[in-house]
DNA sequence: TCTTATATAAGAATTATTCTCATTTAAGTA
DNA sequence: TACTTAAATGAGAATAATTCTTATATAAGA
């Protein structure tokens, strides 16, 4: 049984070609994809799952907490299918948007509000939104 | 000359009726309202100002950063007019959002990140999204 | 194999936002 | 104060992403 379908059973979900196709596509692209971009790809490989499926299943993924959805500062809605906790780093110019680890950080936020905490609030997550500029282009868009 | 005809002087935007009505609307609003609330609020005072033409102000503002568009998860876009640096705390189960300020926080995270930089990538700015719960209900949404 | 709740396809409906273009206006200048 | 002109606005059409609806199909347990 693949880590895909564990997935899907673990949250009471029906395993479909649909769901695999969507789960599939997330974790290849990597990149953060848009709805739109997701659906393009499945579309190659599966041409008759509909787009309203499509928005469908990335929103029961989300609800389940299989997938995140992050903003950018453009108004568009992506997808990111990492479990580990992670950070994001946002191109200032661009929609390029990348993960990042740092435990170290983690650790020193979370000994920093442990002291101090925040009057009249409950913190249970904090995440980064890193702007600025990447150095290389590597990468995608 | 009030503050808000200089923000709109000091970045070459001519000072009209509308835009004057936006920026007192946001600043009013003081909850990080949406398009449609900022809309809603206008309309009452202004009724004849045109949709178009408060999203096309939203915009032009946003650009000349003299309101801020604040990213969340769920999907709506929302305003911010707080010229400070700040952070925001996001409750995990309603809409609503506030402004943290908290320098000590910011200093911290300067240092951290000065010694340890990122690869392949410059800092120009760090947002928290603080998520959890407010304790009490004292105000808004 | 049967049963049933759940999921999907197809396309219509919705809705926030953008666009277009004719008209108006802010603000600098004579 | 009355021009001038680039810039801004109003009105409503256009767009496009997402959601909804409903009949049909299917996963998975019995």
């Amino acid at each position: 049984m693949t880590d895909i379908r564990e997935k899907l059973v673990r949250n009471n979900l029906k395993v479909t070609p649909q769901r695999l196709a969507v789960l599939e596509a997330i974790t290849g692209l990597k990149t953060h994809p848009t709805a739109e971009q997701i659906i393009d790809v499945i579309k190659k490989k599966h041409p008759n799952i509909a787009s309203g499926t499509i928005y469908k299943i990335l929103e029961t993924l989300n609800e389940k907490n299989i997938i995140k959805k992050v903003k950018t500062d453009r108004d568009i809605m992506r997808y990111d299918a990492e479990e580990e906790e992670h950070h994001h780093l946002y191109c200032a110019e661009s929609d390029r948007i990348e993960d990042y680890f740092d435990d170290n950080l983690n650790q020193l936020l979370a000994g920093y509000f442990e002291n101090k905490g925040i009057p009249d609030f409950k913190i249970e997550n904090i995440k980064l939104q890193i702007i600025g500029r990447f150095l290389s282009n590597k990468n995608k868009v």
